[in-house]
RNA sequence: GGGAGCGUAGCUCAGUCGGUAGAGCACCGGACUUUUAAUCCGUAGGUCCUGGGUUCGAGCCCCAGCGCUCCCA
């Protein structure tokens, strides 16, 4: 490899450096080699997760001399000092519980000489060894010196008590798994810089536990998700990720080059086209839960690429989406074990107990101003009172912009705003009463978008003449937008009437797990090329 | 794009009026077989983000840049 030079220079550096922190890593690697121990160990068959080694305590007696077995009393934190006294009562015996084999981390150590206790962490829990020289021997004691926080090791022991009532694995042999070179951030704060934790992912998940705890419940949430849309009978599919054409929302696309098709491309920005394309051939429930891209700015809430849900219903509308919408969202809870009541931020309260509130566009306008929202002379005054521009707009986008400005922030939700103006949407089926109404809502939590669903267009003439009027609008740095002449083709040969939904699930997950950014819930967010 | 804040030891953070660079943890040496972020004694560890400027003297003041965080658009 092209790095074993700077390897090789890095650890002659070191060793002329007794004081260093790595350079008393790579003395006690070298001193493993010696003892003919593989610093980075062997396969570690049968072991156990430590809160399945918690989960055996039951196991765990007091055996007199007499063979007698005695049960123990219920050991809490709480009681656990008063565990001395007791044992002190029995007659003479010893604690005795199962033989365990755990692996894991070191993250904490204190050493007593010729005792040290040492706290391991797998990715279920933690548990205490209790190592003892005479009790391990003068072999294994050898390697034990060798250890550092951070290390991977593994332990044969017995699980029970110490005196002081701390559950404990006392150890036989301890085995080393892998030495760790790099020391570990503190060992109680752990790492605390945002950048450093999304950077050094693993070191984050490592010894911050919030950080694994984090991205397992994400986990569930994606499993939930398909969960309850397999037990509707709805099709996943992977649509293709490589586009001729950014279409099925209005953003900008990365660009790349396919080389022997000599051919320009673009990351997807949306699923819906192919979705569509879907519904015309005949898969009457489809949904994809995959990544889209787009080239903007980032921020708490953006992340170039992130994961979104989109889902088709043939013969529903956008009713159909929204009771869909509440089963996807309180299944999610569920698999997380949480509450319908969620905590937001460090004073607020998410309440996700359905049915979710549902409110009409126009309704939330009047109640959040006061304003009739039918009267554009009333809405315009409004908004230059406020301070909006209105000059030379149109009374819709005045309508519009007064929504964003003072009604979406106002929401705390979790509430389905339905029935959109007309024009803002024109890619959306119009109410059949009313055609001012555009069949659409969107499910906001405070003042964040968590879904919007729509009945979906499928007259292909309108739906092409609507696309050469917003092509037409767009300014020239939008310029990647153009005709998806395929997709009017798809609907000139029949997409059923069909409700659609799509779900951010990027902010699904911030919502559940009370995530401030959208970097702390994926995993690898994009940042700036690291300098040094 | 605009505003505010931050950048000091491996990690977490102090640093007063501009006057020798500090602590805790980690590390190294020593004591300790029931500790709980163990404790006690001793040692070592620095490109104060970078570059310029002011000054006898800059971690601190000024200018520019880089990076990060938050707020706004």
């Amino acid at each position: 490899m092209n790095e074993s030079a700077d390897l090789s220079n890095e650890s002659q550096s070191a060793s002329e450096d007794l004081g260093s922190l790595l350079a008393s890593r790579r003395r006690k690697l070298q001193r493993l080699i010696e003892l003919g121990v593989d610093p980075y160990g062997q396969r570690f068959d049968d072991r156990q997760w430590i809160n399945g080694i918690r989960d055996r305590i039951h196991e765990i007696v007091y055996r007199t001399q007499e063979g007698q077995t005695i049960a123990l009393p219920t050991i809490t934190e709480e009681t656990k000092n008063d565990f001395r006294s007791w044992l002190a009562q029995q007659p003479p015996g010893e604690v005795v519980g199962p033989e365990v084999r755990a692996a894991g981390r070191i993250v904490l150590h204190r050493d007593k000489g010729k005792l040290q206790f040492i706290d391991i962490r797998d990715w279920t829990g933690e548990i205490q060894l209790f190592v003892g020289q005479n009790q391990v021997g003068p072999e294994n004691w050898e390697l034990i010196q060798c250890l550092d926080l951070g290390d991977l090791i593994g332990v044969d022991g017995q699980l029970r008590y110490t005196k002081t009532g701390e559950l404990s694995i006392f150890a036989q042999r301890i085995h080393v798994l892998t030495k760790t070179l790099d020391p570990p951030p503190d060992k109680h704060k752990g790492l605390t810089d945002a950048e450093m934790r999304q950077r050094r992912r693993y070191i984050d998940l490592a010894y911050n536990p919030g950080a694994m705890e984090r991205f397992r419940h994400r986990s569930r949430i994606v499993d939930s998700i398909r969960a309850t849309l397999a037990s509707e009978a709805f099709v996943e599919i992977e649509g293709p990720t490589l586009h001729t054409i950014a279409g099925g929302a209005a953003a900008r696309p990365f660009e790349t080059h396919h080389n022997t098709l000599d051919m320009p491309l673009v990351l997807r920005i949306a699923l819906e086209l192919h979705l569509k394309r879907l519904l015309v051939g005949g898969m009457e429930r489809v949904f994809e839960l995959g990544r889209v891209y787009r080239n903007e700015g980032i921020s708490p809430r953006h992340n170039p690429e992130f994961t979104m849900l989109e889902v088709y219903q043939a013969y529903g509308d956008y009713r159909s989406m929204m009771d869909l919408t509440e089963k996807l969202i309180c299944g999610a809870i569920q698999a997380i074990g949480a509450p319908y009541c969620l905590p937001w931020g460090t004073d607020k309260q998410i309440d996700f107990t359905p049915p979710f509130q549902r409110a009409t566009y126009h309704e939330l306008l009047q109640q959040v101003t006061g304003v009739d929202p039918w009267d554009a002379d009333a809405l315009r005054a409004f908004a230059d009172g406020r301070g909006l521009a209105t000059a030379g707009k149109h009374p819709d986008v005045i309508k519009s912009e007064v929504f964003e400005a003072f009604v979406e922030d106002a929401l705390v939700g979790p509430v389905f705003v339905t029935d959109y103006p007309a024009s803002i949407c024109p890619l959306t089926k119009r109410n059949r009463q009313n055609p001012e109404i555009a069949e659409r809502f969107e499910l906001f939590v405070h003042g964040m978008e968590l879904a919007n669903a729509y009945t979906e267009l499928n007259d292909p003439d309108l739906q092409e003449t609507l696309f050469r009027t917003q092509l037409a609008g767009m300014s020239a740095e939008d310029s990647m937008a153009r005709m998806d002449h395929d997709f009017i083709r798809a609907l000139r040969n029949g997409m059923p009437p069909a409700g659609g939904l799509g779900i951010g699930i990027d902010r699904l997950v911030m919502l559940l797990t009370n995530s401030a950014s959208i970097r702390d819930i994926i995993l690898f967010p994009l940042l700036r090329a690291e300098t040094t």
